[in-house]
DNA sequence: ACCGGGATGTTCT
DNA sequence: GAACATCCCGGTG
């Protein structure tokens, strides 16, 4: 038993939208997990995000409309996932860093294949991309609408009123924003741990 | 455990 | 031509 979670909820900054998503889950056509950690990125004001010198091709969906997937390629193999906040023409966006693996598992194995245990399958951006089938046709996917099998789910497990948090990984620029929350004490995050 | 380097190609200067 | 919201492997301690 599970919810949708629809525009509205994600129609914000990106600073409250991030720690209201850990536990919750997301779920593609093959398989589902639950966010355990989580970045917030906030468009033009922020030197750390893509949208920081404005829209670009690459980052137009940044600046639509809240609650589309912005899939991004990087390092010239990996793809990583956020979720866009805020309004449209104010770019936002709360990149998906971690997650639990839930449902799907045989397949995440298969598609991450130097992963031997469940918690090397989504700890880290474009490892969770590639455990739970995400990569650029998944760029401005609408999670708020019927989203070919893709959405973003409340199965009743609340955020951590405590979340860990602190500065985000992988920066030249922005490096010192404590805009990474994780759940705390769960196997499934990324490296540095929080 | 921690650290350093290589892979690999798109994006923007 | 440089940078890159990463990952993996092999070194050392």
């Amino acid at each position: 038993m599970s919810r949708r979670l629809g525009r509205r909820f994600f129609a914000r900054s990106p600073i409250e939208l991030a720690p209201d998503l850990l536990n919750k889950v997301i779920v593609t056509p093959v398989g589902s997990a639950r966010l355990v950690e989580v970045e917030a990125y906030c468009g033009t004001d922020d030197p750390g995000s893509h949208a920081y010198r404005g829209p670009t091709p690459r980052t137009e969906v940044m600046f639509g409309r809240a609650g589309h997937l912005y899939v991004y390629f990087t390092y010239g193999m990996h793809w990583c996932a956020n979720v866009v906040a805020e309004h449209q023409g104010t770019a936002g966006a709360v990149l998906l860093r971690a997650a639990t693996p839930l449902t799907g598992i045989d397949g995440m194995y298969e598609r991450r294949v130097k992963a031997n245990r469940p918690h090397d399958l989504c700890s880290g951006p474009a490892k969770l991309c590639q455990a739970l089938g995400i990569d650029g046709e998944y760029n401005g996917l609408d999670l708020a609408a019927s989203a070919f099998g893709v959405s973003i789910r409340d199965d009743g497990t609340p955020p951590p009123s405590r979340p860990a948090q602190g500065a985000r990984v992988g920066l030249s620029r922005g490096v010192d924003l404590p805009w990474r929350w994780a759940v705390p004490g769960v196997k499934d995050v990324s490296r540095p741990r929080l």
